[in-house]
DNA sequence: GTGTGTGCCTAACTGGGTTAGGCAACCTGT
DNA sequence: ACAGGTTGCCTAACCCAGTTAGGCACACAC
């Protein structure tokens, strides 16, 4: 019987391409051997088990978003910074629900500690330098960034703005342009 | 054998406790016919299937969470119902965890329709009555909202705030004085 | 007290996750 | 070319969740 030549890198990526199709719930490790030719059980030389298969998209998930934020916010500032980082997740997600699904997947500690998320608050950061805001309204900010984006993408996904005019693309765009609006006259502390 | 007196309600009443003591995803129809006292199978009478009893949880929730709102929004308007309102439905989340992941489970389109969905939609309506936005900005505006408010509010529950400074609460407020200010001077368009 | 309906039961099956242990394909050195 | 060890993937087995079919007995209606 020939190998399949199977690596952690190899289930981890054959799990995010599979969660893109089929969703992330069902990126099981059955479904996964029965797509990659092999026995369940063969899978588990190479991941401890299913909690950890899905953290490894997690990661892989994190890193690639981070990538795409990364490579959106070079050599851009202000709103110009703001939107292209803004999209660059939104896309990612679209293009990517299994994976954007995988990054939402709670880590445990010692995993998130080896996760692009050091890299993510500081592209947040960055995007917010063209603002000029102090602190502690920087983090505020960074958290609302955050929470609109994680919450705009998710609410898409689910289909919440499917069923109503007008299309979740130019609420977008309108709310972007909202937002770099706010964050040029953040209120100081009322 | 004495009988429990099991009813549709009553199942679904007992699985949002569960799942705000363990998470809705571990609210399993065998981990609630055991808090019952009850064989699993014997739920089957009164819900179809395991999705079902997850819908029924998922409704609970969002007829709870549209009368909060609505107790909030009543009676105040500007920031005063903004607030309320926001309040209303981060207080719920972080009072009840799983019936707030429960809201946010995917409906098919049946259970949709019968949801509470149209009162939310109409509730967010109200609060921007008072900053007098004009169509399509308003739709914008309510989903600006409902983003901030579920990606916060999912990002909190997920610990994303807790690891830094300063605590959820301060920017929470923080937010809604920016979002306030930012309905107040929403840009007309670019 | 008897009959009837139905609530909860037992039994059995499907399918996912996981572990233990074995066989054989590959690599390494000669 | 071949013998050694290594290790990749296998079979077999088990547990636990979800689900269905069918039966017993409790509770109410008379």
């Amino acid at each position: 019987m020939a190998r399949a030549g199977l690596t952690t890198e190899t289930l981890v990526r054959a799990g995010a391409e599979l969660a893109d199709e089929i969703g992330f719930e069902q990126a099981t490790p059955t479904e996964l051997a029965r797509r990659l030719g092999v026995r369940t059980a063969s899978l588990y030389s190479h991941v401890r088990n299913a909690h950890d298969l899905k953290t490894g998209i997690a990661l892989l998930a994190l890193e690639e978003l981070a990538d795409r934020a990364s490579e959106a916010v070079a050599g851009r500032a202000g709103k110009d910074a703001l939107t292209a980082f803004a999209d660059a997740y939104r896309d990612y997600a679209l293009q990517h629900p299994g994976r954007f699904a995988a990054a939402r997947y709670r880590l445990d500690p010692e995993a998130a500690a080896s996760s692009a998320g050091a890299r993510h608050a500081q592209l947040s950061r960055a995007v917010l330098r063209g603002y000029d805001l102090p602190e502690p309204q920087q983090t505020h900010a960074v958290r609302l960034l955050g929470s609109v984006f994680s919450g705009f993408v998710g609410l898409e996904g689910a289909g919440g703005f499917r069923h109503s005019a007008p299309d979740a693309q130019e609420s977008w765009t309108a709310i972007l342009d909202a937002l770099d609006s706010l964050l040029r006259t953040w209120p100081a502390r009322s």
